[in-house]
DNA sequence: CTGAAAGCGCTTACAG
DNA sequence: CTGAAAGCGCTTACAG
């Protein structure tokens, strides 16, 4: 009843900029420049004005000025990913770093139909919206829609995309190397690396940053020292048994996710060899519920997803505002997180 | 090169209602009408006027078209969750539900910054959404806003909200009957629930359903039957160890997720106690990345949570269409999923 | 410094 | 069945 009543006062009283126009005894025009800080308005009236905006607690019809001004202050977010893991951080990320700029995010989970992104990207484009962002679960394949004859800016992230466009990713490389280097910190000598399946191009990508790391400390590498599996805790298990069951056993281990990690540390213990005294372990995302419920907790490596997302939203904004900025593969630096392997 | 000078023309020649009116040889209202499928048009004219768009490429100005009609055909989603285990799929259904009825969504990560959460929701206020879909991480929890004064209608998704508002929550006391009535029909007698803290409302809600359906079976119920503890593996190890150093030990175990199921199935197996031979576990959430990888994989529940936001983003438009529903607690059902525990 | 007027791209009574 | 006109709530040249 309360409620209603309450409503219904919003939804007709509505206040418009004539209503404080009037009230303030001026013309639209003048409160609108007041309002926005454009134009010539003596501070006298502007200030005026401003308080009459307050006491009538008016707010602008944002579809009214986008309509004049051709900008909605509102950007489109597609997905491919309803499972979130890293997609999650990167959206709260770009939603975070928008929102100081006034401009809100359409969320389109599209997952891997085509249909069904071009219905979300039409109406999108029918709402009018400044630019997209584009994020995925994998750095290495594409959405399913063409994104590139828009008459609006788009940015990738997370996200394959064209060699004209910006695209961020995390920098494998650079994060692979951080591990390493804290591994050999470690005075570990024997290194190896357990990763995904090398159908993922971020696997080759950080075992070949692995190999040049290792090769830049003059540490030898065996042939057998980059394990390719799969992305789960089963591999991280096996890896081991084959590893412990030859003679030329690691003092140090880099595994390609968490869940791998996870693995070779459960494995390890399984196996009484002290993680991190006979051993260290180095994961990689940083996916806090794992790491930090494997015993012991994992060193790992952060891809900071969330800052990745807010220099997408950024990145977009200055595209949206004419801004020339540098097309190709952006890639953010990823940081080691020390927990105990 | 290429793409730049398509964007310009597109963006140029953005053709209006105007452009298909004069091109079909009549006026703008009767172009409206036509494309709308409102008012009278013959339908030779609707005809010509609707292939005149098709030829043209006519896509309407939705802001334009909000602007008039009163109506954005745009709705709010707020979660404090970022991480998404729970929340992303819900928002999927969500953002997938309402697609189809040409409404969008607006993305609101807003933490647990009340702050931030008032800033988004101003924002959306201003861009004329239709309505708000509140979610969150905890159902027993509100969000750090306030949104009873609203405008415009509320649904609250997986989080608290106030009794004259519709809540969709899963059933939690439905998901347990299946669970222990699993158990039972696999021919366990000795039932035990290991679940998470008191706190959490859902974990007293299953425990009186696990100990009503107990008894409807006729089943005794020793005094340690439900044992409070963390959401984590390692207090599903810890009440297994409990368990098994007591002599009345379970030959079924429900489990309040899917984490401490992971963590009893492989306590129970460092005891060489076969899964589902000796005992039989059952998880909650159906949270597949852990369910699956468990070994043996979980037989567990699953709250449809795609499902319940579909239904969330139906109802809003329910209600934004002016439609009466019922207000209260709306309990979605929860299914068994039987795999290998 | 201030305001009258036109315009953004649609829709909707109201006439004809 | 069709159209002229007003209106949605702003902003922006253009005058004064």
């Amino acid at each position: 009843m309360e409620t209603m009543s309450v409503a219904a006062a919003n939804l007709d009283a509505r206040i418009t900029i004539y209503d404080v126009a009037a009230a303030a005894g001026v013309s639209t025009a003048t409160a609108s420049k007041a309002l926005n800080g454009t134009g010539r308005v003596s501070s006298n009236t502007r200030a005026r004005i401003k308080q009459v905006a307050l006491d009538l607690g008016f707010r602008p019809n944002a579809l009214a000025r986008s309509l004049t001004r051709k900008r909605s202050f509102t950007v489109g977010l597609l997905t491919d990913d309803t499972y979130g893991r890293f997609t999650l951080p990167v959206m709260a990320g770009i939603s975070e770093g928008l929102i100081d700029h006034g401009v809100s995010v359409f969320l389109c989970a599209i997952e891997d139909n085509p249909e069904l992104a071009k219905t979300h990207v039409d109406a999108m484009l029918d709402k009018q919206i400044d630019g997209i962002i584009a994020t995925g679960k994998r750095v290495d394949r594409l959405l399913p829609v063409d994104l590139t004859h828009l008459p609006i800016p788009v940015v990738y992230a997370l996200t394959a995309g064209p060699d004209d466009a910006v695209t961020i990713v995390p920098d494998d490389s650079q994060g692979t190397r951080e591990a390493v280097g804290h591994l050999i910190r470690q005075g570990r000598r024997r290194i190896v690396h357990i990763t995904g399946p090398a159908s993922f191009r971020v696997v080759e990508e950080r075992a070949t940053a692995f190999t040049e790391k290792l090769q830049a400390a003059g540490l030898s590498i065996s042939g057998s020292a980059i394990m390719r599996g799969s992305w789960s805790e089963l591999w991280g298990h096996e890896a081991v048994n084959v590893l412990w069951s030859g003679s030329d056993r690691p003092d140090g281990i880099f595994c390609g996710n968490d869940q791998i990690a996870r693995g070779v540390v459960d494995a390890l213990r399984e196996r009484k060899i002290d993680v991190p005294r006979d051993v260290s372990v180095v994961g990689f995302d940083n996916w806090e519920i794992v790491a930090e419920q494997t015993r012991p907790p994992l060193t790992t490596i952060d891809m900071n997803l969330k800052e990745l997302g807010r220099q997408a939203g950024q990145t977009l904004m200055r595209l949206v505002n004419g801004e020339a900025v540098e097309p190709g593969l952006w890639r953010m630096p990823c940081t080691l997180v020390v927990r105990g392997s």
